[in-house]
DNA sequence: CTAGCATCCGTACCATAGTACGGAGTCAAG
DNA sequence: CTTGACTCCGTACTATGGTACGGATGCTAG
C-alpha cells in the first residue's frame, strides 16, 4: 500500500501529475481506506498503469490517446490497439523523416557558415529564400 | 504594398498569426500609410522575414529561438549563429533517435500483436511493464 | 454619403502537459 | 493533545503556438 508521494516517486512523477491524471481519468481515484473515507492507499495496479502511461509517452502517444489505449485494455479490442500503433508507427515515421530533412539542411548550411566571416550569414540567407 | 490579409495569404499564415508574431516581435509593425496612421502596408522585406519565420520553425527552432536569430541578422554575429544552429541539430539528432527507438519497439509490438487474438495484446502488456 | 468589407486593437479562449497555491482535514509521534 | 508532515480539493497559473471575438475605425464603390 502506497501514499500518492510514494506512488509518484515509484513512478517517477510528481505528486500533482499524479492528481492531474486522475482528474484526466487515466488514473483511477480509489476509495478511502479509514472508516471517513481520508487518505487513499495506492496499490501495484496503479503503479503498473502509472508506467503504462509514461511508456506509452516514450512511444509518442499523446495522453488522449493513452486513455483510449487503457479503456481498450479493459475491452480486450486488439485489432484497435493494432490500429493505433500503426497510426502511431506512421506519425512516427513522418515525423522522423521531417527532422531528418531538418536535421541534413541545417548541417549543410552550419557548414558552409563555418567557412568565412565575410557577408551575410548563409544560415540566415537560407531561411530568408 | 501588401495588406496584412495579403501578407497572410503570401506566407501561407493567417491574419491572426501574423499580429500574434507582431506582439511576440518577430514581425515588425509598420507604421500607418495614411496621415492619420490608419491601415498598414507590408513589403518584400515583411514577406521574406515572414517565410524566413516559417523555415526556421520547419527547422525546429522555437519561435523565441527565431527571435534570436533575427535579432543576430541584424548584428551579424555568425558564431552564435552557428552555435545555435549546432544545438538545433544535436537536439535533432536525439529526438530522432528517441522516436526511433519508439517506433522500432511499437513495429515489433505490432507484429507480435498481429499474430492471434488470444490472451491479452502484447502491446498493452508490453507498456505495462 | 452611406453600405459594407477590411483593418486595428485588446482581450479572451483553445489544446497539451503539467505545476503551484492555499485552506482544510488527517495521521503519527512526542 | 498539540505539532508538523502529509493529503485532499478546487482553482489558478506556466509555456507554446496560435485562434477567435467584438467594438471602433478606415477605405472604397455605388
Amino acid at each position: 500500500m502506497l501514499t500518492i508521494s510514494q506512488l509518484a516517486k515509484a513512478g517517477g512523477v510528481g505528486v500533482e501529475t499524479i492528481r492531474f491524471y486522475q482528474r484526466k481519468k487515466l488514473l483511477d481515484v480509489p476509495a478511502g481506506a479509514g472508516r471517513n473515507s481520508g487518505i487513499r492507499h495506492y496499490g501495484d495496479s496503479d503503479l503498473r498503469q502509472l508506467r503504462f502511461i509514461r511508456t506509452a509517452q516514450q512511444a509518442g502517444f499523446t495522453l488522449s490517446e493513452i486513455a483510449e489505449l487503457l479503456a481498450l485494455d479493459k475491452g480486450r479490442d486488439r485489432a484497435r490497439v493494432r490500429e493505433l500503433a500503426r497510426a502511431r508507427i506512421a506519425a512516427l515515421e513522418e515525423e522522423i523523416a521531417r527532422l531528418q530533412q531538418a536535421k541534413k539542411s541545417l548541417a549543410g548550411l552550419a557548414n558552409a557558415c563555418a567557412h568565412g566571416d565575410e557577408g551575410p550569414c548563409p544560415i540566415i540567407e537560407a531561411f530568408t529564400l
